[in-house]
DNA sequence: AACAGTTCGTTGCAGATACAACTTTTTGGT
DNA sequence: ACCAAAAAGTTGTATCTGCAACGAACTGTT
């Protein structure tokens, strides 16, 4: 019998199924709650409830991202009326996403269930070996990005 | 300025931005050798080849998915050859996959692609701090799991 | 044996994501 | 100033994924 834990499996299956675990359970926290977002919609709300605003560009980064799909998220999050999209004056080519009243409700009630979301996974676990995966896995996308990407949690 | 790590970033996001930046990696390289398949119908065929053969459903607990996407996947796999489809003959409903010799030339061309998107991004890790990143994502997957998910590796 | 309930798989649908191609705007070299 | 190259976003296309609904096959109770 196999131990359970394989130190041979990949990170790579590994994150896969954590992400997809982690992001169906928030799904479901979601729409049980009655919410009208989807989990990947509200990933990039994130950044631009924090900041109030924010090019979309940088969204992409922060997300490490292709522009083509935040495009599309953030028109369904327009549509929906928690963003506004605006035209740079400068540069007009720069669209910037502003949060909006609506856009803050709704970031205040996905707190808890996001909250929830995290606990029910990281109870159980070890809180310095929970720090070092965290830290591994920063250190993956370390390559990728740049301080800038991280504005300051809340 | 920020610490460059964040604790206080959620498995949740690291995990989603690894598991893409890492199914990404792995394409371009499948792309690149002119290999004709996905890495996601790949995942599927991994087990397939390691056992030879396996029944549709055991694929879904494996890989924690849904069996519409295995059905579409093991779908995408016979179409191109690399495993065949057969019901079973106590209980028909049952549809077992087995490898094909296509299949299995196709994983062996896979292997030093796999390797290489290991090692590019685990190499810069520290060797314990990564066995640690890979035990606390293994128990969070545990619940959802059992023993049999994983055949032995290779 | 009959039938209700369960299980396995497929298909319809909607959303997410990447690559490629395109438009609009800006930048840089001459 | 002009024109090529680059950059920001959008749209087309293909694949993946999950939920819901469905069909086919099996199970258990009567």
């Amino acid at each position: 019998m196999l131990n359970k834990l394989n130190p041979r499996q990949s990170l790579g299956f590994l994150t896969w199924k954590v992400a997809r675990l982690k992001t169906n359970d928030l799904a479901a926290r979601f729409a049980e709650a009655g919410l009208e977002i989807t989990v990947e919609q509200w990933r990039v709300l994130i950044p631009i409830f924090k900041a109030g605003s924010m090019p979309q560009g940088k969204l992409c980064d922060i997300l490490s991202q292709e522009k083509t799909g935040v495009s599309r998220l953030a028109a369904a999050l327009e549509k929906r009326g928690y963003v506004r999209r605006e035209a740079g004056k400068q540069d007009r080519r720069v669209k910037t996403l502003h949060i909006t009243d609506a856009g803050r409700e709704l970031m205040m009630q996905t707190f808890d269930l996001a909250k929830a979301n995290m606990i029910s996974c990281e109870e159980r676990l070890d809180p310095e070996e929970l720090g070092i995966c965290r830290k591994v896995l920063w250190e993956i996308l370390e390559p990728t990005l740049d301080d800038a990407c991280f504005p300051e949690e809340r």
